[in-house]
DNA sequence: CATATTCGATACCATTTGGTTTCATATTTA
DNA sequence: TAAATATGAAACCAAATGGTATCGAATATG
């Protein structure tokens, strides 16, 4: 709970890692599913995905003997609010960002 | 200038890099400057520095024998537009949501 | 000129990180 | 029940990371 920023940060540090957020975002996947995408071990997608979780990027749900992995969009927002504190510098895309997320949450 | 979206999701991974921006949000400032408001050396603080560079998040430019380090804004957008996908995850979501309301009206 | 200031660069160190291998556990399925 | 499947977890390893200390170069300043 404490250091979600970073944790979220952190979490997104790894190419890896948003690879793994971006196909999350077209549709939910186990880890065997997801191992099938990267040239590595179950352990090591594993392990990202637990990096993930910790960042609240993701919510694993197990059914069965599978993990379903699906993306929790709410873990974006420690980011998007760091980043919104430079809405000064950055342009206008990050508002809009913010607000998609926002309208959806209620 | 290859993998600019992960020298900038980099930068930002680490805690005090996110505070030396913060900082330079605010007004640009030297390495000298910057070493005053954290508890680590020169050399540490000059190392951050030199990875926000390679980010694309500060510009630094030498006076004298000063090093004077400015934020870089445009060196957000790769980090915005990666983000920004999303709104596209989003949009999807509101779509198959809406959708799935149709059906029950029908 | 002599000296202090500001910085760059390197060697070095402990810890973290991203990966593997291996084994154990839980759940399907034949 | 036995075997196959899907995962968890731990030990281990090389490389990256974040830090230090130290030396040297460039620039102000007395």
């Amino acid at each position: 709970m404490p250091d979600q920023i970073q944790n979220a940060f952190r979490a997104l540090a790894d190419p890896t890692r948003r690879d793994i957020v971006q196909m999350l975002a077209s549709q939910d996947m186990t880890i065997a599913q997801l191992t099938d995408c990267f040239d590595m071990t179950r352990a090591a997608v594993k392990k990202h995905l637990t990096v993930l979780s910790d960042g609240g990027l993701i919510r694993v749900e197990a059914r069965g003997r599978e993990r379903i992995n699906r993306l929790e969009p709410k873990g974006m927002a420690p980011v998007l609010d760091w980043l919104s504190f430079f809405d000064q510098f950055w342009d206008e895309r990050l508002r809009n960002l913010k607000e998609a997320i926002e309208r959806k949450e209620t």
